[in-house]
DNA sequence: AAGGAAGACTTTTTT
DNA sequence: AGTCTTCCTT
């Protein structure tokens, strides 16, 4: 038990003591607030002998859950396993899991992703004869999204409804949620409102799991919803063990339902709630850490506080203007160049960037200067065309009444099924209240001409037969003969490069069901479908490999690095243009600047470009106003220092012999500024950056 | 029904 | 600039 509490200091060993009752914490940035969490679950296990199985702790990612597994168990000694720990919508799937019949849906239910959803919000405007010019199909599932994240059905939302959009929203709204079921399926909003739904309805359930979540613990509790904060308050009724941790100035996520007032009203609801205070942070300098304060501190809304470290002072933020977004770029590659020669590992870099899209021109220069590097988000793989049509295929035979599923893939590869024979078979199936696949097996029973009953019933046969399989093989094996069965292979093995790299994605499904099959046996294909949805990006990133890494600020929240760059800060781009309408969206963009600056623990550099490609045209835009938050003495601006910094360190000209440490020895056939273009004796040729590359002229 | 071409539209951030 | 849509041709 000393082990347990003899690494904290007083404000952490406060928070891990006082387990019974009510307790917020809050935490500030980088001040050990999992330590924290970490250190009490493995108290209450240890010395309250509480089992594992009455803890229910929720996290914000996957990754973070399973991060606090590893730490508890590393101070535990042993093998606990946490099987109520994870992130919202997980633990509300295990419930719903168990008690989703009470709402009269299949307890085999799918999980709907944000492109789903997309395309039944579409569907339903079309048959309800509504504009999608008219009424942007993302906004309406915007609208339903926010209704639903507030604890608000279609029902209600009827009733509330204001003015003429609303008033579409709803009619969208509940067809949309018509269609989902009739697929048996949840969208994420779903998962937590249908958990609530049935705590309200059915008291019994309720009080159940009431008895057995003696211990309730929140992490990043100012970026919990109201559906979540329903979800916490009902559970944590009985016992009122709850403790919630979070930070309102990190609060970034309020444009997906998120309210950082959750925090500040947490005494509301728990007038005794004992409330600790973690100032102390051990993350970032001193520089650092003040700069951020500055940036932060022209929020209004705000709780008052003021975080403090011991660390050393360190070096001032470097500032610096890039001529375009290539060259942004080429500066990062340059310093990580030389913060190299002062020992940090190019693990220790992370680019943080606003928007998805700005990772593309980074990630051409790094590949040109052959840095490795990776990127969490963007495209993911899960949302590629060819993993979305093998998913769809896997769902529609798990369900057998997926519609989104099957229409995508009823006529891929093609089988002369089009839009007009897919809307007579739909509509057989609807004025006959036949499931999918009873209306499958009695395609003989529509007026559909022969050539399509044939591609039709050939359709369904081949179903029968994959059912069959899930039933027989293992995840891996049966993904491997559907892949074959379904013809999507050949399909997209054309022959060309795309078609390889679409086939090799599909391949690489495989390995990660072999993956999944090997942590978790026995579990099958639901599970593997589930865990699939509920992955996010960051769930996947590990730091190990020897590459930079690049995100959006976003995705960065609760990670740290020795060494971070801000890139894009411009006017229109950070803060983002979107969010010049409204000072609570510009707070909310002040916020994740903060969230973003104290990731870096040494070094911190905040970089803009004065011009940027953009939709295809040239931009300039002024500096970013967080730029200006950040005070003179504390911020060096590098943007003078360029030419000296990007001089080669010696000279090299066409025709000379360079060695590599990595390609060997090669001859210099072109250089172009501080581009140089070698041709390797056993790799061919390369374009390096004479800066940053590893390489010395012989003779 | 399928493939191709011109045109619109995009880019916030994600479980 | 790249992707998604829609319309047009076969």
């Amino acid at each position: 038990m000393s082990d347990i509490l003899s690494s904290l200091n007083s404000a952490q060993k406060e928070a891990v003591l006082a387990t019974k009752g009510p307790v917020l914490i809050l935490a500030g940035a980088g001040s050990g607030k999992t330590k924290a969490l970490t250190h009490r679950i493995a108290y209450l296990v240890e010395h309250e002998k509480v089992s594992p199985f009455n803890i229910l702790a929720v996290t914000f990612t996957n990754k973070a859950a399973k991060e606090m597994k590893i730490r508890i168990q590393k101070l535990l000694g042993s093998t606990y396993d946490f099987p109520f720990s994870g992130t919202f919508h997980s633990v509300c799937v295990k419930i719903l899991r168990k008690e989703i019949e009470l709402l009269g849906y299949n307890q085999r239910f799918l999980i709907s992703d944000g492109s789903d959803q997309l395309q039944v919000i579409k569907e339903s405007m079309k048959y309800l004869n509504i504009d999608p010019k008219q009424f942007n199909p993302r906004a309406v599932l915007g609208a339903i999204s926010s209704a639903k994240s507030e604890m608000v059905g279609a029902a209600e939302y009827a009733n509330l409804a204001v003015g003429h959009f609303q008033e579409i929203v709803t009619k969208i709204y509940y067809e949309y949620d018509k269609r989902l079921k009739e697929s048996n399926a949840l969208d994420f909003d779903d998962l937590l409102l249908k958990t609530v739904e049935i705590f309200n309805k059915f008291p019994e359930v309720l009080e159940k799991y009431q008895n057995q979540f003696h211990y309730i613990l929140v992490d990043e509790y100012q970026d919990t919803n109201h559906v979540q904060y329903l979800f916490c308050k009902k559970l944590s009724a009985k016992h009122k063990n709850i403790c919630v941790v979070g930070d309102d100035w990190q609060s970034i996520y309020s444009w997906r339902g998120a309210n950082y007032r959750n925090i500040l009203d947490f005494h509301k609801d728990y007038p005794d709630a004992k409330i600790i205070k973690l100032e102390q942070n051990y993350r970032s300098t001193k520089n650092i850490l003040e700069a951020a304060h500055n940036v932060i501190a022209k929020n209004i809304e705000r709780t008052d506080k003021k975080l403090w470290t011991d660390n050393e002072s360190g070096l001032p933020v470097i500032l610096y203007e890039a001529f375009n977004e290539k060259e942004e770029g080429q500066f990062i590659i340059a310093e990580a160049g030389r913060l190299e020669k002062q020992g940090y590992g190019l693990s220790d870099i992370a680019i943080l960037y606003r928007t998805n899209a700005q990772s593309r021109s980074l990630e051409e220069e790094l590949l040109k200067f052959n840095i490795p590097y990776k990127i969490i988000g963007g495209v993911r793989f899960y949302e590629r065309r060819e993993i979305k049509d093998l998913l769809s295929y896997l769902k529609f035979i798990y369900s057998g009444t997926d519609w989104v599923s099957f229409k995508r893939i009823i006529n891929l590869p093609a089988r002369g099924i089009g839009a007009k024979s897919l809307e007579v078979f739909e509509n057989f199936a609807r004025n006959n209240n036949l499931s999918l696949m009873d209306a499958l097996s009695r395609v003989e029973d529509t007026n559909l001409q022969d050539k399509m009953k044939k591609g039709f019933s050939e359709f369904g046969n081949m179903a029968k037969q994959l059912v069959s399989l899930s039933n027989v093989l293992g995840v891996a094996d049966f993904i491997e003969k559907v892949i074959i069965k379904s013809g999507l292979k050949s399909y997209y093995d054309d022959g060309s490069v795309e078609g390889d790299s679409r086939v090799e994605n599909l391949e690489e499904l495989i390995s990660v069901a072999r993956e999944f099959e090997e942590a978790s046996s026995g579990l099958g294909l639901g599970e593997f479908l589930e865990q699939i949805s509920l992955l996010s990006d960051i769930d996947n990133y590990s730091d190990e490999s020897k590459s930079i890494t690049l995100m959006t600020m976003h995705s960065a929240k609760g990670l740290e690095f020795p060494v971070v760059f801000m890139v894009g800060l411009e006017e229109g781009i950070f803060p983002h243009s979107r969010s010049s309408f409204s000072e609570e969206e510009m707070e909310e963009e002040r916020r994740l600047c903060y969230v973003a600056m104290t990731r870096a623990r040494k070094r911190l550099y905040l970089v803009y470009a004065s011009n940027r490609m953009l939709y295809g045209g040239i931009s300039s835009n002024p500096p970013s106003r967080f730029i200006n938050d950040v005070p003179s003495h504390l911020m060096t601006d590098f943007t003078t220092r360029t030419v000296e910094l990007k001089e080669p360190s010696f000279d090299i000209k066409a025709g000379d012999k360079i060695r590599h440490a990595k390609f060997g020895t090669g001859l210099v056939v072109g250089v172009n500024g501080e581009e140089i273009d070698v041709l390797f004796d056993s790799f061919g040729l390369k374009r390096l950056s004479s800066v940053f590359a590893p390489v010395e002229k012989i003779n």
